[in-house]
DNA sequence: CTTAAGATTAACCATATGGTTAATTAACTA
DNA sequence: TAGTTAATTAACCATATGGTTAATCTTAAG
């Protein structure tokens, strides 16, 4: 997955990763504080590995201390994949205020003696 | 990937994928308007296949019009990603305040043994 | 009725991903 | 030196992903 936006999301499509960043969040931590909330349903083994795409996505670093790793978040790496989603908020937002309309709408209709009727149009070309 | 979120970014994590919501983000297309763009360097039930990724995650929906698939953007499907990337808006910001003191430091210190020089300007954004 | 257009499905293949257990490395500790 | 702790690497396995070609389906157009 050669580009760096491919990279960060595949990073963030795991739930497990996601909880790491959420862990890292809060503060450094090394691998075996990080991987205790997992240690009952995978191995530590795993953890490495979810660790490894995280830190090839730039997501986080690893320093050294004696024998452990303490990771820390680098949250500047999601900027660029955050910009690009950006530009879909007023898509998303323009769909809520559609939304806000309609409801409007029927609560003008049932307010109403004699409710508007919508006509029904097949829109052809695109 | 059962949960939302992972279907989410997982969608996100292809450059194909990405670039068909840009293309949505435009207005409706059909299945072979979508795949025009790809077919010098993938066929068609190739683009299908994104489609169908795409339309898991909820991200687009297909109509029907006599033989053609208009595919419409959801840009709604996007809100959750954004919003649980947006937890680490305050940490990278606060990444680049850090970066901005720093240069800000740099940039006292040049003026203290270069008086005259003119400020470093800061790299533009995208 | 036959053919063409638009798109999907089927069958297949190579590589990537996410997990395992066992072995190994590296650094502290008794 | 021997043992323990922290983490990684190696070898392996099953499933997912992203692509292919060939066949199929559906609807429109001659």
């Amino acid at each position: 997955m050669r580009d760096q936006l491919s990279l960060t999301f595949s990073a963030l499509a795991d739930p497990t990763r996601r909880a790491m960043l959420d862990r890292l969040a809060k503060g450094q931590a090394n691998v075996s504080e990080l991987a205790e909330p997992f240690l009952g349903s995978m191995s530590l083994p795993a953890v490495t590995k979810h660790l490894k795409v995280l830190e090839n996505a730039g997501l986080i670093t690893k320093k050294q201390d004696a024998q452990r790793r303490p990771c820390e978040l680098n949250a500047d790496a999601l900027k660029d994949a955050a910009e690009w989603m950006s530009h879909y908020q007023e898509l998303w937002e323009a769909s809520l205020d559609r939304l806000g309309d309609y409801v409007k709408t029927v609560s003008a209709a049932q307010n109403s003696t004699q409710p508007k009727t919508k006509k029904k149009r097949k829109t052809r070309k695109s």
